[in-house]
DNA sequence: AGTAGATGGTTGAGCCTTCAACTAATACGA
DNA sequence: TCGTATTAGTTGAAGGCTCAACCATCTACT
């Protein structure tokens, strides 16, 4: 716990690409998808979640989970979308604590129609910009990040 | 504008592990200097951009620019940082439209305070899992996806 | 059965960000 | 010089996220 490990020239030179590419990434997917969908990514990766649910149905906590958000946040997400009538409430018959968030005609309909651009955007914004090399690459230093990483990592699980 | 081009099996796996590895690391690195420091990344970034330029002042442009902030959402940190003493504002005589931010002793040593916790998650979370050559890979990688990307992406600069 | 602790989920306050509207000052062209 | 268009920066409302506190239910142990 004595000295710090500062960063030299090159890593500092890296970190500020990745902070770059990846907050520039994230910045033009969710103004895409609001502009043109109404709905932040996160909203988006939800239904995704659901709609490849058998019955597309999870529990709050499986879909809290597999989302990687807190349980807080998938909580305030589900009402908001609810609201908007993408996303229907069910009680658990086996538990009565438990809830089942279930994806409606509507949401996945609102789904399908933001998937094309989103995923264009996805693609021109990464996958168009790198060699077939650099996408394995990418994958593979991915992973090893995510693997290496606490886990849970955050008030995704457990908190 | 036709047909859309859907990501491949392989794609989706990168682009699943980009998501999962980026989310982590923007989301721990935020938590914990938040937890230590109580600030966000944010603001520990513009005070940065301020300590690196000279007499740590730059007109709020320029540094809405550089940290690639919505004028809008610099006004608001800025204003935020204030009250906490980090940052002062002055006006600009040559142009009486335009502002300085200037980063204050106190915020100076708030910023040298948080900054060995932040790198030394940086490190952990990102440089410690890699290799040297996946390293400098990912450096590559993320220069490109930030060339190829628009310029500017967001409501950084223009909007 | 009775109780302590864990689990599922919600809620509200507070903060940050976005968007659009707005003020004030400057630059530019006729 | 007048008028128009830009540019600098701020503001407020609306929405999303985090944190901590909070019920309700379930589990496990005695």
């Amino acid at each position: 716990m004595g000295d710090v490990r500062w960063l030299s020239a090159e890593e500092q030179r890296v970190w500020r690409n990745y902070m770059a590419a990846t907050r520039m990434v994230e910045s033009c997917l969710e103004r895409q998808l609001q502009r043109d969908s109404g709905m932040p990514t996160t909203y988006y990766e939800i239904m995704v979640s659901l709609s490849e649910a058998p019955d597309r149905t999870l529990r709050m906590s499986e879909l809290a989970d597999r989302s990687r958000f807190s349980r807080s946040r998938l909580s305030h997400a589900v009402a908001r979308m609810e609201q908007e009538g993408w996303v229907r409430r069910t009680e658990c018959p086996s538990d009565k604590r438990g809830a089942f968030a279930v994806l409606t005609e509507k949401g996945f309909a609102a789904l399908a129609d933001a998937a094309p651009g989103h995923v264009e955007q996805v693609r021109s914004l990464l996958f168009d910009a790198l060699s077939d090399d650099q996408i394995e690459l990418l994958g593979e230093i991915c992973a090893t990040v995510r693997k290496a990483g606490p886990d849970p990592y955050g008030p995704g699980l457990g908190v």
